[in-house]
DNA sequence: CGTTAGCACTCCAATCCATCGAGTGCTAAT
DNA sequence: ATTAGCACTCGATGGATTGGAGTGCTAACG
């Protein structure tokens, strides 16, 4: 479709717009070196990638920049990714090795290096704690009528939350049902709980326990989970830097948008496995219509585990950014496993 | 040391400048109503007021606008603490009549609640857990090698991370000790914890157990807490509608701030009980050198639980907020002892 | 003596204007 | 097919000009 000196004018446009963020012009691309012919012939080419739509114009008499549908033929085609560097491979490779307790905290710390390491931000959907199983569950009374309840992972996650405890009801009782619910519970997926809960064990409750409905209502209340996925931004101000970003409403539609947790949550997850990259409009969001984001989703056993992502401009620095991506989560991946088997 | 007159047009011009965000002039303080002078006059005591060190004036022949000085003799002497309105009234009440599982929520539901009837940002302490006590202590076991510890607390706060169990360790040990540990440790504060764990309970554990050392050192570990209290922060946003925050530049500034939760634990933290007001520079932070902070100490039964604080700028609604934090902390007080009794 | 009207003065902000330069499109020459 | 040349466009930059809001001072007034 594009003549090859075409597409080395095109490669050329957008990496000096990634690096100046100005339109840029026939001369300063003929004075690169790569691209060695005249500023003339340039803009002769320059006019038919515009009519192609590759490039857009601020203004006539002003330098081309490229258009969404350019930047998307860039990334498809021409884009060189980047070698990671030694020093951010070290980075990744010593935070990983850097011993950490729960796999929340490795998600949160992998968003704050990348966030660091590119100087965009990072969006992070943590695990899918929904496919996660139980491992242990606790019911511990505060007082005559309130207790925690606390449900931990095989993954080392816990939650928690407080209840009310129905009157009348036994500690010793209460002792005996969490015994039987953990040794019926134990290794059932999360989602299934509450409904295994009433298949399986509410029958053999109420051979023990007196108050038995009242008390699975408090178990289901204690399983019913708001919110599971937990998203992680980190790196929100350095957008600021950006020049696309000078303006304070602009700022400000961003920064609402990153509080508002289930539009993210939209916006990363349920993207298929590996590196998408979505361009300006194509993420359809009128905050973010002139920023990309380059996510990675990663897996384990064929269970999506959960995604990484990165927000930038749309001229954002593509090669580098896919290769890093790559890197960490595929070191991620390899982490993890080592540890959750 | 003013005169009433003075005062009253010290008052005038903070009110202005507060609804306006612009210099006030003579004229228009004139025009108000209830300073009835001529401009000439009140330009006159403008003049003097400046000499006091009251008012400023950003060049000749621009309206005044109040020095720190002048606003901290504003909320001292003058500020009228507003009535909180009703509609405010009952978004607090019904905010605390609605059940709420944990204390934490309670407090970072205030926050939310604050900022958004102000529309300034509120930056909230969580209650310091250090100075509640020890309910419960749990280890459970997640494979060979880690085991998730979890702390519950009087106020029903959970803790938990995870810890790698020493190689050789039995399962029915463990849980003799956690056993002992639960019997002898229950009601401790917690800052005392660590301490006890050694003096009290150490010894009595060299009968039982053989790994002891080795497993108080993993209790040691799970007891051990950095950051043990929560900064809430919320309506970062409605910062960037004050016109004093037109320059991106220093959003930055305030925003990483906002990131910076040591630094927001020493701004907010460790007040004196009661209603604080820090002006401007008053507070030395530069990033917030055009801010004021106005600050809720909370306490139950003689502990302090936490402060809530709103950030606005300089000029922000003083008798406004003064009200509605008044309001807020103390039925948040009672609703938290009718709780927790 | 306190208050006020009047007036000259200051200084920011907005507007206009000229200029500059980077960049283009087109044409003609190579 | 490529390129040199040239006229043209248009935003950005940098004074000058002007308008208006506000001041300080002085003199008049009750």
């Amino acid at each position: 479709m594009l003549t090859e000196r075409q597409r080395m004018i095109l490669n050329a446009i957008v990496d000096d717009y990634i690096r100046s963020a100005e339109p840029v012009g026939s001369r300063s691309i003929s004075k690169r070196g790569d691209v060695a012919f005249s500023p003339a012939t340039i803009r002769n080419e320059m006019a038919d990638l515009e009519d192609l739509g590759f490039l857009e114009q601020p203004h006539t008499s002003a330098g081309r920049v490229p258009s969404t549908k350019g930047y998307r033929y860039y990334v498809d085609h021409l884009v060189k990714i980047g070698e990671v560097n030694d020093l951010e491979l070290e980075r990744i490779r010593i935070f990983l090795a850097d011993k950490m307790n729960l796999m929340e905290q490795v998600i949160q710390h992998a968003a704050m290096i990348l966030s660091n390491l590119t100087n965009y931000t990072s969006i992070v959907l943590g695990p899918e704690i929904f496919s996660n199983s139980l491992k242990h569950f606790q019911l511990i009374p505060l007082n005559e009528d309130t207790a925690v309840a606390i449900v931990v992972t095989n993954t080392g996650h816990v939650e928690n939350r407080t209840v009310s405890i129905p009157p009348g009801m036994d500690m010793s009782e209460m002792e005996k049902v969490i015994r039987i619910l953990n040794m019926k519970l134990a290794g059932v997926p999360l989602t299934r709980l509450r409904s295994q809960l009433y298949s399986e064990v509410g029958a053999e409750l109420g051979r023990y326990v007196t108050h038995c409905e009242q008390l699975l209502g408090v178990l289901d209340d204690a399983l019913a989970r708001e919110g599971d996925q937990r998203v992680y931004v980190s790196g929100t101000t350095n957008m600021l830097t950006q020049p696309e970003f000078k303006d304070v409403d602009k700022v400000k539609l961003l920064l609402d948008l990153f509080d508002e947790t289930p539009t993210l949550m939209k916006l990363v997850g349920s993207l298929p496995d590996g590196i998408q990259v979505k361009i300006g409009s194509e993420n359809g969001h009128q905050a973010i219509s002139n920023c990309s984001l380059i996510t990675a989703s990663y897996s384990l056993d064929g269970q999506s585990l959960g995604t990484i992502g990165i927000l930038g401009p749309t001229r954002m620095e593509y090669g580098k950014v896919i290769s890093l991506l790559d890197v960490l989560s595929k070191d991620m991946v390899s982490t993890l496993s080592r540890w959750y088997k």
